[in-house]
DNA sequence: TTATATGCAAAGGCTTTGCAAATGT
DNA sequence: ACATTTGCAAAGCCTTTGCATATAA
């Protein structure tokens, strides 16, 4: 008998909710499951936009709050790109941790993993006594679509 | 003989600023010194706290914009921690560059340079085919002051 | 002299918050 | 039933901008 779908998002979500006394709502549900079809970055306007073009119609103002409770409940995580708006991904167990190669021309962001990059940020935090919690790793650059026209 | 001080900021920055067809003028320059002076990393908020302390009365209006000239003659970097303000800190060309390590806890910031990262960095770019520009990485952690107290 | 810089205050984004109405438990 | 959530609109931040005045070149 195979085991029951582990990391079930949803189901991940209802105990954190419940386990904290939260409610499960229509709304933060509608939300999760918008974040959790990302194969990407997307911020809270957009967001609010995608899930309206869903016949799902939530305020800016739950959007927000509920990023947070995805946040905290490890099931998003939010970046920062220095654009002035918070970007929020999709954080699934199974996709593992992965960092950022930033075009400055186009935009374009590259998800990428790199053990060794991973490695090194153990050592460096080691180094200097720290309990790691998490690193963020942005290359900021220009890409080969960029390089090559004008 | 010895070669004249180079890397003079304050040289550079008038070089810049000419070259450029602005103009040197003495809030720039208070704010120039200002910069050049920390250690590690201030807003603009507090610049501009801190320059009133010292005498000098410039509107934060011209703090941000003079930030952005210094940022673009490579004088200063602006580093962001999700804070919701940019931190800006001196890039002398003498200190090279370096990177962040965070505190969750007390918000403490440690600076650290490695050069296995430096490396690594244009490794993982190369395999993208990015030029690089920049990178930015930040490890979040608890740092041994905090691990220790409650 | 003349184009640029400054300061002010207003406007702009993004995000958070107070409150009454709606809703999950 | 009742505490929590939602939506709305307002308020809060940080940052940028328009415009008249001041100033470097």
């Amino acid at each position: 008998m195979p085991p029951l779908p582990i990391g079930n998002a949803e189901r991940r979500f209802k105990l954190f909710l419940q386990g904290k006394g939260l409610r499960v709502t229509e709304e933060r549900l509608a939300i999760l499951r918008a974040v959790n079809k990302l194969s990407g970055h997307i911020n809270a306007d957009e967001l609010s936009y995608q899930l309206r073009q869903n016949g799902v119609d939530v305020s800016r103002a739950t959007v927000y709050r509920t990023l947070s409770h995805l946040v905290e409940a490890g099931l998003a995580r939010k970046v920062d790109f220095g654009s002035g708006h918070a970007n929020y991904e999709r954080s699934d167990l199974a996709d593992g941790h992965h960092d950022h190669i930033i075009c400055t021309k186009c935009g374009k962001i590259i998800e990428f993993y790199n053990s060794e990059l991973e490695d090194l940020q153990g050592k460096i935090a080691e180094q200097h006594g720290f309990h790691i919690v998490a690193h963020q790793f942005q290359i900021v650059g220009i890409c080969p679509d960029c390089r090559t026209k004008p």
